[in-house]
DNA sequence: TAAAAATATTAGTTTAACCTAATTGTAGGC
DNA sequence: GCCTACAATTAGGTTAAACTAATATTTTTA
């Protein structure tokens, strides 16, 4: 097991969504995103490297190798999960939910985000097939 | 604000907790809790006492301030109220449950928490009020 | 009470993040 | 083809957290 630190994590999911977004990742994106400066994506993406979980060639762009992009991915359905049971099913605003969810993502492990969709599931098909519930849980949950 | 780091966060929450257990706390318990050797308990005392949340004389035991008793307080009311989702909620088990909760709690605001009491209270009252809708819940809970 | 045991503290090192400032490389416009 | 602007990299410094080893203090016990 490689232990990844939850810096290097973000690191990967950065690359991940940078690569859908502009089809090539560059130091330049990862610091906009993470909102740090050059020479610290620089330097991650460096141990990356030497993880063998990205490839980069000095001054080309930045790609996920098989096991780093696994490894993105992880992280990144964490977050999704995350951010749906803060936005939708708590209905917290969306900025609040993005930043928690991040923060939370690297906490999970893979059974607990399982259980976790499994409760966020069973809660969106109550709300669906019986608006009387869904009318319950959204008083329980309003702030009065 | 202080801007208090997750670390120092644990620490004053573990003096919390030792303070119950054993009547004063020391270096060694706190140590002992958090799984450190006693310098780095120490120089986290240190910052504590620079902060004020805490008093420390040489060689004598540790206490709260009023102050670093409401932030150690704040942040032992999140991990119960996580403890409480990931152990009764989601059927974890409960060293499972303990080491998510004490990840996540630095990450939750007073509105997140709050909303995930209400979600908490929700699901269980209605667990006490309706067999049907708990026998549902523990059916899509359950790892078959 | 003096020696031994336990505990606390200090000193100095390491690692992972970040930063700024300085340098090197690349690519477009003239 | 050269110059400029932008981007990437290197160099060197900071902070928070841990560690080990060494020293100091307190407590226990013989």
């Amino acid at each position: 097991m490689t232990a990844l630190t939850e810096g290097l994590q973000d690191y990967l999911e950065a690359i991940l969504l940078c690569e859908r977004e502009n089809r090539f990742v560059r130091t330049k994106h990862l610091a906009e995103r993470l909102g740090v400066k050059s020479p610290s994506a620089h330097a991650a993406v460096k141990e990356l490297t030497r993880l063998k979980l990205v490839e980069h060639e000095s001054y080309g762009h930045i790609e996920l190798t098989p096991e780093g992009r696994r490894e993105a991915e992880s992280v990144y359905s964490k977050h999704k999960v995350l951010y749906h049971f803060f936005a939708e099913t708590l209905g917290m605003p969306p900025k609040l939910a993005e930043d928690t969810a991040c923060g939370i993502e690297h906490h999970l492990n893979d059974k607990t985000t399982g259980k976790i969709t499994k409760l966020l599931d069973f809660i969106e098909r109550k709300t669906k097939e019986d608006p009387g519930f869904a009318a319950e849980l959204k008083r329980a949950l309003s702030d009065e």
